[in-house]
RNA sequence: GCCGGUGUGGUGGAAUGGUAGACACAGGAGACUUAAAAUCUCCAGAUAGCAAUAUCGUACCGGUUCAAGCCCGGUCACCGGCACCA
């Protein structure tokens, strides 16, 4: 019979979904429980992209090996369906976002049935489904409720196409995340979430979870924790003004001050009429204000700055008078919008003290001339002079000494800060969850009661974004209107719209028990389930998706709502697939692979192994045609091999070794995420059984190897064998083999024979041979004969099992 | 600049400090075939040699070790992230 994958594949595809063997039960004791987990995908237009199927693949060949471990596995798949590229869609062809994103989440069903993951279909979700975000409404709520979710007027990131703001994570290289137009500042009233309250714990936890490494240094680079001090300044004003130091040590060394153009004293001096420049400050922050971010970083190579005359800095540690600038290099972002320069040992400081002529006094020695450069050192090279009561101590021992000095004085504490800033929440487009908020002249915000949820998006003729900044929605005055839930009065709905991070924040939880009315998940699923075992997913949703979700499990933890400080046990990420010539995949190129085509052409089960086998997992990796063929060309020896099995159902004596080898290596691999070897090493086994022959004990391992990866054709050789009628059951539903560790060694093995660390041949031996014998049979080896002639060997070096050396003089 | 990562045949890639190149792809030779495709068998890092064999080989320089692709120090190149963060 031929293996003929379209007709197989369909077959086993209809009758998974009807007698679901992959069906999830909240509850089981009687299994150990595995929550496996891949990031769902946004319903493009698109479809599919083989850039999902890697670790969509991979996390299902986990799975099914779970399953047949004995776990109680959940595997399922949703939709994050809101989003700009779906309202842009709808805009552009006058279809309303709703029905485009049904169409296309039934294509994307079809693709992901197609290629035979075996995903617990009952529990898929939809972020679009008022049934959905009415949950994530309420986890908006809740943040309100309990002081994290606040609106405030401030300068945000403002894309000048999508014409909508977005959150610090979505802005990249000064441009748009999505359509990559420049970013400029605007000044707007947005809902903020307060993720930075819980930057600590994002950063403490990350000691707890199981996550790669470059995904636990990349949240900690993100939130940007650094220590130092905060150190008050007398002006000569009145004010008191207040910088951020990680270098209090160096404080004998402020000679001059530099404020951020916003900075809140700059415009009260400015109004007190203390400026003596005023037009030359204005001109400046001006300049500043209209400067988008790409380019405040691309002029970064020459310092700016306007120096205040009429007002002085005093350095609390001596008394002395020191100027005070405005310059962008100073952000008012971070810290307190307002720096202490130290020239000597600040190569920023230097710079700009350089150029606009400031004393440099050096406070740390063990540097050049630090007129001629800033000496930086951090640690013990550098000694503190010229600093009173600091001198002599290195920059290590000096830090604690002046903060405890600054505390007692009162003059500074220890302070700690970080990069990290609030989550912008509120985006000004149509296809989002509404915010659930009513605003009242009288009462001020007021969350929508509980009880009205979902708030339900309203139809709208236009879904155009307006020019003037506010969502599509404000139009709708019968929504917009409405009444206050405080004094009962005329109030006004909230017309911003969440962004697409917030479906995504806590999709997993709803897995658990996706269609529950009453709650976001059970009680009981919640318990049962938590935390997800093992989180695929790439790497460019380090600093988005997976801090913000981890932040909402930490609130909701903090709220009783779930049991685990952490959603994700485990955290991998998988590289990307790139077109042939090792670039990226894209439209303009040509170079975009589509699943569908190759699962017509090859089947779905080749699909899935070559995805599997194209190189290591974490790596980037090429696609190569020639490489699929290879892997169809192995699934078709498999087919040839299998079909004709007869007799013995226990292993064979030729085979044993082998196949229990096999388990082990798949076994492991599997579980390291090493699915290349994996597949070697199952080819190595049929190359075996190809010339050794084979019995149907032999092929049952196999079979049982394979179905992980090339679950349909299994599914049909082991009808065909026979297997299905002994068990009763599919290949999907038997026990994983087991390996016997006795049985992985040979009786006798091949050694290595080195001389003086060169490898002069190899010599057969039987296994756990003692040296004496070893050496002896390697001494009957010509080559090391000829080599060790006319010399002694003084030493000789034993690896049982794997290599002798010989050491001659 | 800072933080991660990577560098191995013609190609994708294997190698707990222990026989470098598993497993594939592409290539070559042969078998089957009227022929082609498919399939099967064999060869295959480089250099020299008819060959046995020898020497050299994991980006580069050096070190540790009986033994280094792997560990240590330095250099270069590429990829990813962050970037005037005080």
């Amino acid at each position: 019979m031929k293996y003929e994958f379209t007709n197989i594949e369909k077959k086993w595809q209809k009758r998974w979904m009807d007698e679901k063997p992959f069906a999830a039960v909240t509850g089981d004791t009687t299994k150990p429980k595995f929550f496996g987990l891949v990031e769902f995908p946004y319903p493009s237009g698109n479809g599919l992209h083989v850039g999902h199927a890697r670790p969509y693949t991979a996390m299902d060949v986990v799975a099914r090996k779970k399953r047949m471990d004995g776990y109680n596995v959940l595997f399922p798949m949703g939709y994050d369906a809101f989003g700009l590229p779906t309202e842009n869609y709808a805009i552009k062809n006058h279809i309303h976002p709703a029905k485009v994103t049904e169409d296309n989440i039934v294509n994307f069903r079809n693709q992901l049935q197609m290629l035979g993951y075996s995903f617990d279909w009952d529990r898929e979700i939809n972020t679009t489904d008022p049934g959905y975000y009415k949950w994530t409404q309420w986890i908006f709520l809740q943040l309100y409720k309990n002081g994290l979710a606040y609106k405030t007027s401030m300068p945000v990131n403002w894309c000048t196409s999508c014409k909508c703001v977005l959150a610090n994570e979505e802005v990249v290289d000064g441009g748009c995340e999505r359509c990559g137009s420049p970013v400029i500042r605007k000044e707007k009233s947005q809902w903020m979430l307060r993720i930075t309250k819980y930057a600590q714990r994002l950063i403490n936890d990350l000691d707890e979870v199981d996550f790669i490494e470059r995904v636990k240094t990349q949240q900690k680079n993100w939130i940007g924790r650094s220590t130092g001090a905060e150190v008050t300044f007398k002006s000569t004003a009145g004010d008191d003004i207040v910088v951020f130091t990680t270098r209090p040590d160096t404080l004998f060394g402020a000679t001059y001050m530099v404020l951020s153009p916003e900075h809140e004293f700059v415009k009260k001096w400015m109004e007190a009429g203390l400026l003596k420049n005023a037009d030359d400050v204005k001109a400046y922050q001006a300049a500043a204000a209209a400067k988008s971010d790409l380019e405040r970083t691309e002029l970064n190579k020459e310092k700016t700055g306007v120096c205040l005359d009429g007002v002085k800095g005093i350095n609390p540690v001596n008394g002395k008078e020191i100027p005070i600038f405005i310059s962008d290099y100073v952000l008012s972002t971070y810290g307190t919008g307002a720096i202490m320069a130290v020239p000597a040992h600040d190569e920023r400081d230097w710079e700009f003290a350089k150029k606009f002529g400031c004393e440099i006094i050096e406070v740390v020695a063990g540097g050049e001339n630090v007129q001629e450069a800033a000496f930086t050192a951090k640690d013990d090279t550098g000694i503190m002079v010229n600093s009173e009561h600091l001198n002599g101590l290195t920059v290590k021992e000096a830090i604690p000494v002046i903060t405890k000095w600054l505390e007692e004085k009162g003059i500074g504490e220890a302070k700690v800060n970080y990069k990290l800033r609030d989550w912008v929440f509120s985006r000004q487009r149509y296809w989002g969850e509404p915010i659930p908020m009513i605003h009242c002249e009288k009462c001020g915000w007021q969350p929508l009661s509980e009880d009205q949820l979902p708030l339900l998006l309203p139809e709208v003729d236009s879904y155009e974004p307006t020019d003037d900044g506010e969502s599509p929605i404000s139009k709708i005055t019968d929504w917009v209107n409405t009444t206050c839930p405080c004094c009962g009065g005329a109030a006004k709905r909230e017309t911003d719209t969440m962004p697409q991070w917030a479906g995504s924040s806590w999709y997993f939880l709803r897995y658990m028990d996706a269609h529950n009315d009453s709650a976001l998940a059970s009680k009981e699923a919640l318990d049962y389930w938590s935390p997800v075992d093992w989180y695929n997913g790439g790497m460019e949703h380090t600093t988005l998706h997976l801090l913000y979700s981890r932040f909402w499990h930490k609130f909701l933890y903090d709220i009783g709502v779930v049991p685990t400080k952490e959603p994700y046990a485990k955290r991998t990420s998988h590289g990307m697939i790139l077109g042939e010539g090792g670039e990226k995949m894209s439209k303009s190129r040509g170079n975009v692979i589509n699943p569908n085509d190759i699962v017509d052409e090859f089947g779905a089960d080749t699909m899935r192994t070559y995805i599997m086998f194209i190189g290591d997992f974490e790596k980037a990796a090429a696609w190569s045609p020639n490489a699929v063929k290879g892997c169809k060309r192995f699934l078709d020896r498999v087919w040839n091999l299998c079909e004709k099995a007869e007799g013995g159902d226990e292993y064979s004596a030729v085979n044993e070794s082998a196949i229990h080898k096999t388990i082990k290596k798949v076994s492991e691999d599997i579980e390291a995420m090493k699915f290349n070897t994996a597949i070697a090493a199952l080819m190595a086994l049929v190359n075996d059984f190809t010339a050794n022959g084979c019995c149907r004990g032999d092929i049952r391992a196999l079979l049982l190897m394979l179905s992980p990866f090339a679950p349909h054709m299994v599914e049909e050789l082991w009808e065909m064998n026979g297997f299905a009628a002994e068990t009763g059951k599919m290949a999907c539903q038997q026990a994983w083999p087991v390996y016997d560790e006795s049985k992985t060694v040979d009786a006798t093995v091949e050694m290595a024979v080195q001389v003086l660390g060169k490898l002069r041949g190899t010599v057969m031996v039987p296994f756990d041979s003692e040296e004496a014998a070893v050496v002896e049979a390697a001494l009957a080896v010509e080559k090391v004969a000829k080599a060790i002639e006319g010399k002694q060997i003084v030493k000789t070096i034993l690896v049982k099992n794997k290599l002798v050396n010989l050491i001659v003089k």
